[in-house]
DNA sequence: AAAATATATTGACGATTTTCTATATGATGT
DNA sequence: ACATCATATAGAAAATCGTCAATATATTTT
């Protein structure tokens, strides 16, 4: 995974209100009008969050008729962990000796 | 977990010059002056970019004498993995009904 | 004590992001 | 066909972020 597609994927739970809109989508799959009475913000912004959800995808969309209904993506989440334990883990077999010493 | 600390924990992760930091870490304990040498930036950005990680307890910096040696903090490397679980995991208890029915 | 070295802080600037208003698109109901 | 409703897009303003040069601080070396 290279550096800007995982920039991509945390970029999702980095802004307040991405974290209140997947914390309402918890509970499971929710149209747009539904989160917009929840969070703080008008529909146009609303609508870049989840732009930016989706195409990082953490969050599914699926249109029905005049509705759009949003759901965590468990597939996109389980990448997200992926990457993050990638990211993070020590990497013992190249683990270098030494740095600056005196 | 409030929205704020969440965010920024995540922010760690949305730059790609610090997801290189991470990555560089990832193989040990090593100083501010041999990260400068490896990523492409000045010295005051590469100590505003470890301010981030330090405050997110992503990164750990360790002073001795003029140096200071960052390392991933394994504690909060865990906090943030328990932060994205808490974050994504459906929540079954709550789950509501149903939503913009025709 | 002065010079040198490593890192942090300050302040400015440009780029990116978040937000808004206005408008467009697309579906439904009359 | 026309009005209505849900959502998306465009464009602009405001806020935040990443970056740099200049400078400060703290430690070590001479």
């Amino acid at each position: 995974m290279d550096e800007r597609k995982t920039a991509a994927i945390f970029k999702s739970f980095c802004d307040e209100n991405r974290i209140r809109i997947i914390t309402l989508l918890r509970s499971g799959e929710k149209c747009a009008c539904k989160l917009l009475e929840e969070i703080n913000v008008t529909q146009p912004t609303l609508s870049h969050h989840m732009k930016i959800l989706c195409d990082a995808e953490i969050v599914v969309g699926r249109k029905e008729g005049k509705w759009t209904y949003y759901s965590i993506s468990e597939k996109g989440v389980k990448q997200a962990k992926e990457c993050l334990e990638q990211l993070t883990t020590l990497d013992v077999e190249y683990k270098n000796k030494s740095c600056c010493e005196k």
